[in-house]
DNA sequence: ACTCTACTGCGTAGAGCGTAAACAGTGAAT
DNA sequence: ATTCACTGTTTACGCTCTACGCAGTAGAGT
């Protein structure tokens, strides 16, 4: 509690670099100028975890980016979790949310599809385990035009928020899923690489037709045969989960308005 | 590579402990008598991670809790990565799957509902990175359940295979949110727990309601009020975005059947 | 102008992690 | 009886995050 920056009271309870990123909090005038910005190093950051993956992000090599010791970081980030919190941020702030008017559902597709950009942007995001609902400004943002998309829907705001967060979780939930498969062609994960494109014939030599019936019946479909080989495959089967789960909305919507 | 538990290459292409978790691949007969079991590994690693959480799993803690040294689990797990991967399944081995008889909308509601029993049991699981495709006994034995749900909907195959996706993914993201929730206010996380009961108000003193208004009325209608206080709030809001899910399956087997 | 003092970045060090390597004991196969 | 694949363990390496203390800096107060 000495040094560094610690996680002190404030009026909001956020972490001081939360606050920082929110523009909150006046730099302090006294002592010497500083060497490096939140900002600096949140991009630093960013670009360890574009280039070399989550893992290869850690303090020194951060430091190390902006040619600064590892300690130097924590006069800007009070911890290394709080650091990869602001990464997100930071990679949501990169994006360009160009929305589109029309329906509900068009601009609600729209807006999921552009989250889905983010991921594949920065697919390093989905590895980072989440915790607690979204407090930093650029996800907030990103809440506000999901809703926003939403109005004049004659829905409850509750509902609202509901179906925007049920349309966030399909998008994450496939991202984390396609962009696994989609990695393990590319880049070579010794375990997931060598699974992947087998994973129908994998399943058929583990599990037997009269346990997994059903599973089989899948596999046997030829579903999982194409699947992978090409973007444009996953592409269709996003918009295929996003269709029903715009249509669970929709039902919703006309049962608020009938 | 001389020793241990290596990833040698067999039939399937799993690391050999995921073989092990299968029942196929026969021990070797030849040296002492092994004086642990990959199943008394990974039950210790569960029991330490029920306990005190995912973040005190490690090689040396599971060892401890066997009596036994940490590099003597590397004889029967290639790494903790896999480790944890067979924790995660042999949660899911924990949990009773009762399903019930009925339509497949009932049948695929009370499914979910074993899903969101299980990451409430075991809420380190949603903790661990997902990596690739499942591909644990457990995990598939799930999915199979969950496809015969859909049995005699005149759904295809992938249809069925992504509804049930679209059903897990909802589940586990609600799963993620309202467990941190939750946990906020049990245990005493210092980030999370003073931020979490005054949700609404601090993204009212963090944004203003003309840049945010859509996110300001949500607050307003007193969303946030009573979310987490108890577990039946929570309750509510799972079958309130399951119903929808459910819905826009409903409206793609009603399209399928017209 | 001079001190005060809050603030800066950095070097050191500690505790903990996953795991590679080498080693001695074991017991079925020969 | 010998062989040798297999066992658990000890030691050690490199890496991680970060608590602490130190020297230097520069605005504020006198």
């Amino acid at each position: 509690m000495s040094s560094g920056m610690s996680d002190e009271e404030t009026e909001t309870g956020l972490p001081a670099s939360f606050e920082m990123a929110w523009g909150v909090r006046d730099r302090p005038t006294k002592g010497p100028k500083r060497g490096l910005s939140l900002e600096q190093i949140v991009d630093a950051g960013i670009h360890v975890a574009n280039t070399e993956g989550i893992g290869g992000v850690s303090m020194g090599r951060v430091a190390k980016e902006l040619g600064a010791s590892a300690m130097s970081l924590y006069r800007y980030v009070a911890s290394k979790d709080e650091l990869l919190a602001l990464m997100i941020d930071g990679a949501f702030g990169q994006i360009e949310i160009e929305l589109v008017d029309g329906t509900w559902r068009e601009r609600l597709k729209r807006w999921a599809e552009v989250e889905l950009v983010a991921y594949r942007r920065f697919p390093w995001i989905l590895r980072i385990p989440v915790t607690g609902a979204p407090i930093m400004p650029r996800q907030l943002w990103y809440m506000e035009q999901g809703l926003r998309t939403l109005g004049g829907t004659g829905l409850e705001e509750h509902e609202k928020l509901s179906a925007v967060l049920l349309v966030t979780s399909f998008t994450r939930s496939f991202a984390m899923l396609s962009g696994d498969i989609a990695a393990a062609f590319e880049a070579g994960d010794p375990t997931t690489a060598r699974i992947m494109p087998r994973y129908g014939e994998l399943i058929k030599k583990l599990t037997t037709a009269e346990e997994y019936p059903a599973l089989h019946a899948v596999v046997d479909a030829g579903t999982f045969d194409e699947d992978g080989e090409e973007f444009d495959n996953l592409d269709y089967d996003f918009h295929f989960g996003l269709e029903r789960v715009l249509d669970g909305i929709e039902s919703l919507i006309n049962r608020r308005n009938a």
